[in-house]
DNA sequence: TCATTATATGCAAGTATACGCACATAAAAA
DNA sequence: TTTTTATGTGCGTATACTTGCATATAATGA
């Protein structure tokens, strides 16, 4: 179980802040709901974004202690891991209270693209808008 | 019952936003847990602020619906009133979270500066650090 | 080795936000 | 009516944030 200990009233508010973006709360509502890692550039189709903005969006999270991320060769894989921290868990709780209608549509694309890892793993250059 | 229907993405984003700032969490930690409605000079001595920043980081939190307001007389009084929205609730039980010792003095001062009150009302040019 | 792919990051520009100040409004008191 | 008190708001400034661009790093493949 992952330790998210929490020292300065500050670190409440920058993990508010740190949701205060669509595309960062996107992100955080994709990985509740899908519970898998997931890869930038995953993210990056998902969301038609640029690969260097959800680079920083990710690197945001990350420092607010809300994801996690583990390295596999050329990917990089971030994802939310249960931890012992009530502000965390509770976050959890309301940001999954964001009904799926508002994320139908990337709910759908993120599905189909993580359907195109082969073993698992990440595949290069997937494009989810093919159409087949 | 108060309704609050969220009706776009942006509005979960708003009140993250609304929650990023250190003097608007406070404010909410204190109506949350002192369970009253309290007035802008009130906030303002328990906070060590000043009138017109407390005003604005009301008027902000007003917007996105976490609070509600009741003029009575020269004082406005702001207050969380329970309501039939998940995400809201969540908002609640996640703020909550946030352990007392972070808001000690706070909660200390907004103690004794409610305790000052006549007949459940505000009274005017109170001093908390009057030692006395 | 050299090219390609996945990810990360420094910098500049535009935008948003918070604060202090001045002032407006409005209720109560003198 | 005039003054005092409580609150709200517009404006300018300093600071922070988001984005796009260029480039760096690092792993894989030819």
């Amino acid at each position: 179980m992952k330790n998210c200990e929490i020292i300065t009233f500050e670190e409440y508010t920058d993990i508010f802040k740190a949701l205060s973006d669509p595309t960062r709360l996107k992100i955080m509502w994709l990985l509740f709901t899908v519970d898998l890692k997931v890869s930038v550039s995953e993210i990056k189709d998902v969301l038609n974004l640029n690969q260097y903005n959800v680079s920083k969006h990710l690197k945001i999270l990350k420092q607010v202690g809300l994801i996690s991320e583990m390295k596999e060769g050329r990917w990089s894989y971030y994802y939310y891991l249960e931890n012992n921290n009530k502000f965390h868990n509770y976050i959890q709780k309301t940001i999954t209270q964001i009904p799926s209608i508002f994320m139908e549509d990337e709910l759908k694309r993120c599905k189909k693209r993580i359907e195109m890892r082969i073993d698992g793993k990440c595949v290069l250059n997937a494009n989810i808008d093919d159409k087949n």
